[in-house]
DNA sequence: TCCAACTCCGAACGACGTTCGAATAATACC
DNA sequence: GGTATTATTCGAACGTCGTTCGGAGTTGGA
C-alpha cells in the first residue's frame, strides 16, 4: 500500500508522469497488475495519494521564523522549489482530487501562519489561496515554456506548429526581448512575490491603523470591502 | 484543417477532455481516423492548435479602456472567465507547446497595456506573467476543488481516500470553516487580484516618484531591485 | 495520356485501465 | 486438527487509445 505509492513516486521521478501505468507499478514491485486493485480503487487514488504523500514533506507555515511576511514568502519558496523538483504534480491534479490529511494540516498551519495580521479568517483563506495558486499558476507557465526556453527556441518550436513566427508583427515584444527580456525566467517568480506580498501589507496596514483587536466578528464570511482600488490618474 | 480543430473544441466543451480522442474526432467529421494524420503530425498538435483557438477569443488587453490597472484588472476577469468556460485548458497544456500568434500577439498587446506606467520592458514583462500565473493557479486550484464544494463534501470525499477527516485535528482550519470562510470560492479571485494589483501600483509609485522619463535605458534585464521589502513588526 | 503528388482509410500493433473468476494463502471458529 | 470464511494473487481477456503501414482512389500539370 505504501509500498505501491512509493513506487510510483520514484516511477514517475525518474521516468516521468508518462510512464505511470498500473502495469509498469506492478512490475517495479514483483507483482501482477491485477493484485494492485485489492489496494486501491483505481488509478486516480493513487494518484490522489502521491499527491498527499509529496504535501508530507513540505514544512509548516506557522513553524517558520519571521513575521507574517517572512512566513509566506519562506513557504511560497517552498512551493517554488517543490514545483521545480516534482513538475509532474503540475501535470497531475488538475480535476478533482480530496485534498488528503497532509494538506488540511498545511492549510490548518498556514492560517494560524497569520496570526496577529488583524485579519479575519475568511481574509486569512483568502491570502493563503492567492498566494498558492500564484506559485502554482507561475510554475505551470515555467514548466509549460520549457524551463528555461530561448527566443529562438520559440521560434523554432513555433514554426513546428505550421506558420513560421514573424516578429516583425510583435513590436512591443520584439523592443522586451531585445532590450534582455526573458519570458517566463525564473527569476520572475521573485517579482511578483514581492507585488502580492506588498499588496497584503497594504491591507494589514490598512487592518492595523483602524485599530480594533477582536480578531473575526467584523462580519466574517465576506471579502467585499475596498482596499486601495484606484489606480495611478496620468 | 480548421474544422478538425472546431471539431475537437466541441467535441471537448460538450463532453470534456476525457473523451478527446482522434476516432471520436474523426467520427465527427465523419472521416477516418487515419485521415486526421494528413494534416496533422499527432494528438499534441491537435492541442497546441485548441489552445490557440482560445486564444483567438480574448480581448486585446491595449485596447481596453482606463488606466493601466484597469487594463489589466480587466484582461485578469476575461482570463478568470475563459477558464470557467474551458476548464478544460488547465488540464491541457501542462507540458511543452509553443505559444501559437494568437497567444504572441497578446503578449505583445498586453506590454503595450503598460505604456506610461514607468515600468521598464522586463518589469511589464514580470508583471504580466505575474497577474497570468495568478490567475491560472487560482483557476487551477478552484477547479480542482470541484467548482463550489462544501465542506461535507470535501469531508465525504476525503472518506473515500482512506481514513475519514478528522476536523478536531485542525483547530485553525475548523474555527475559519465555522467562521464562513469557504475555500476556493469564487470571490475569492477579485481579492487576491486587488492585492496583486496593489502591490504592482506600489512598485508604479515608486517609479514615477524618482522621475525619469526614459523607458528602458536603466540596466533592464534585471529584476533585482529592492522595493517594499520590509513586513510589519508586530 | 501518363505520371507524380496528394488525399483517404481499413487493418493492425502495442500499450493502457479495468474486470472476471479461479486458484492460493491466511485467519477464525468449533 | 478440521473446516468454513475471508483475503490475496493474478493470468486472461475486453474495450479503448495513439499511431503506423501500405495500398487504393483522386487530382493536376506536362
Amino acid at each position: 500500500m505504501d509500498a505501491i505509492v512509493a513506487a510510483a513516486l520514484e516511477l514517475v521521478s525518474t521516468q516521468g508522469l508518462a510512464a505511470l501505468s498500473m502495469r509498469q507499478v506492478a512490475t517495479k514491485l514483483d507483482v501482477g497488475t491485477a493484485s494492485l486493485y485489492t489496494y486501491l480503487p483505481g488509478k486516480a487514488e493513487l494518484a490522489a495519494l502521491m499527491l498527499d504523500a509529496v504535501m508530507a514533506d513540505a514544512p509548516l507555515p506557522h513553524e517558520l521564523p519571521g513575521d507574517w511576511r517572512a512566513k509566506l514568502a519562506a513557504w511560497a519558496r517552498d512551493d517554488w522549489a517543490a514545483y521545480r523538483d516534482h513538475p509532474w504534480v503540475l501535470e497531475l491534479a488538475a480535476v478533482g482530487a480530496a485534498p488528503g490529511p497532509h494538506m488540511l494540516r498545511w492549510l490548518d498551519s498556514a492560517i494560524q501562519a497569520l496570526d496577529g495580521t488583524g485579519l479575519s479568517d475568511t481574509e486569512r483563506l483568502a491570502v493563503i489561496e492567492s498566494v498558492d495558486g500564484y506559485v502554482r499558476g507561475l510554475a505551470t507557465l515555467h514548466h509549460r515554456s520549457g524551463g528555461d526556453a530561448s527566443p529562438a527556441e520559440v521560434e523554432r518550436r513555433g514554426a513546428a506548429l505550421g506558420e513560421l513566427v514573424d516578429f516583425d508583427r510583435y513590436p512591443a515584444l520584439q523592443r522586451a526581448l531585445r532590450a534582455g527580456a526573458k519570458p517566463y525566467a525564473a527569476d520572475q517568480f521573485e517579482f511578483g512575490l514581492e507585488r502580492l506580498l506588498d499588496g497584503v501589507a497594504v491591507l494589514i496596514r490598512g487592518r492595523r491603523s483602524g485599530r480594533r483587536q477582536r480578531n473575526d466578528a467584523d462580519g466574517s464570511g465576506t471579502l467585499r470591502e475596498r482596499g486601495t482600488t484606484s489606480g495611478d490618474p496620468p
